[in-house]
This record gives structure tokens, sequence and C-alpha cells, in this order.
DNA sequence: TTTTTAGTTGACGTTGACGTCAACGTTACT
DNA sequence: AGTAACGTTGACGTCAACGTCAACTAAAAA
């Protein structure tokens, strides 16, 4: 059941539309982890789910560590009930940061519509509005 | 009718927690025109909202030029029919470009609902789901 | 009048996120 | 055996977005 596709460094860097470089420099970080096949790395599904969060994370105006913070709450590496406890809060967290931006965006697109509703009147003023 | 207030860098800085050297630095970059009182600054409303503009633009991971395009866009600093035209294309693509920023937030907080959950299930595995 | 208390202009330092070589190692063809 | 095509590790460069510090000015308070 396991899956056992894998990609170079540079079938990602393709994909995702980075550079390799880039990618050498998010396990450089600690951001990702592939094997090595000699001194080849070799990236398997789930590092390529790594980076297109980190991507992501990017795409939102996420660092780095922001990103990484993020990625590592989807691994419950401790198995005790106080961690996961506090994972639940922390992921709150996470969340509401989130929902900050939702409401930093809207106000953005709604800002930009009144702005563009009153260029179109400026177009067609007799228009009835 | 014109609102008269006026602020001084430190109570702008203040009120929206950035140093001072952040500000003066945002006018080097041309993002705010202050006018001068002698050799001080001294900032108005319409400086105020430029300012208020630029940090929610850092928050949603706007780059500073990013943020004056913007900006720019709320001045119909052209008066032609032309120009009105190209700035409400502008606009449409600033608003596309949010949207998919609205999306990938939207994936994350529910990916992040997801954890959430499953952190929950492990914590009371007999309860009904 | 001296001393705080803002404010100002440089100039240089720093940090994050890469870009850009250079020098080298595999593997795969020809 | 030679030569591409792809990969690797440093090491250094760069750019945005400020931070930090020094040296100065102006106004206000003690």
């Amino acid at each position: 059941m396991e899956d056992d596709t894998s990609y170079t460094i540079s079938q990602l860097a393709e994909e995702f539309g980075v550079t390799t470089r880039t990618i050498r420099f998010y396990e450089e970080k600690n951001l990702i982890h592939p094997r090595r096949e000699g001194q080849k790395r070799i990236y398997k599904p789930a590092d390529r789910v790594r980076l297109h969060l980190i991507l992501r994370g990017k795409r939102i105006g996420l660092s780095l560590d922001e990103s990484l913070e993020i990625i590592d709450l989807y691994d419950p590496s401790g198995n005790n009930k106080d961690q996961y406890l506090a994972l639940i809060r922390k992921i709150e967290e996470k969340k509401q940061q989130l929902h900050l931006q939702l409401n930093d965006i809207e106000h953005m697109i709604s800002d930009l519509d009144r702005v563009q509703e009153q260029c179109k009147r400026e177009l067609n003023p007799n228009e009835a509005q």
C-alpha cells in the first residue's frame, strides 16, 4: 500500500516552478528531508507534499519558519494527552491568524470593488446607478 | 469640510506598532509623502490611510512595491476613458490574485481543521464521532 | 540656561530567501 | 575514451526591509 513513486530534484523544481537551488535551500533549513541514493537526493510523495505546503505558505506571506511550524502540526510527533492538547491549542492559534488574514483580504477586495464601481460610474455618468 | 487633524511620526508609529525608522523608510521608498513643518514631518489623515494600507498589505504578504501598486489604484490619477478602462482591468487582476490567496488560506484552515479533529478523536476514541 | 524630549539625516549592519558561479562526481550515450 | 546531461557541495553575491548608531537640531520643561 505504500506509494513508491519518487522524484528527482529537477522534476519537483519543474512541477512547482522553483529552482533546484531553492529546493536544496529548503533542505538546508530543515524543511524537507529527502533520502539519498548514492549522493543524489530522491524525493517521495511525502516530500512533495511538504514542498507544496511550503510554497502555499509562501504565497500567503508566511516565512519559511512559519510554514515549518504549520507543517509540524501535521505530524502528531508526540503521543500523550498533554501533547495532543497543546497541539490543539496551537492549531487553534494558527487558525485564528489565518482568519485575520482572510479578513484583511476580504476588506481589500471589497475596497477594490468600490473603486472599480466608482470608475464605472465615471465612465457612464448618465446610467441609473 | 477638510480634516485638519495631523499626527507626528511617533504617534503613527505608536498607533500602528511600527518604528519611526520604518515610517521614514516608507517615505524614502515613495510610499508616503508627509508635508514638512520646518524640518519635521507632519502626517495628515490621508497619509495615515496610506500607512494603514501598506501594513495591511504586509500582513497578507505583499511587498512594498505591490502595496504601492494597489494604493495607486485608489487615486484615479488619469481622467480619460482609456485610463479608466485600464484601471478597471488592473483592479480586476488584483482581485483575482487576492481570490487565489483567499483560496490558499481557506484550504489551509480546513486542513488544520481536519488535523484538529483527528487529534480530538485520538483523545476520545470511545465517543461517537 | 541647561537639560530633556522629540525629531532629523546619513551611513553601515543584519536577516531571510534565495541567485550565481566554480569545481567536481555519476550515468548514459556515441 | 570522450562528452553531454544531471547531480553534488561550497562559497560568495544580492535584494528587500528594515535595525542600529552617531552626530545634529529644535522646542519645551526644569
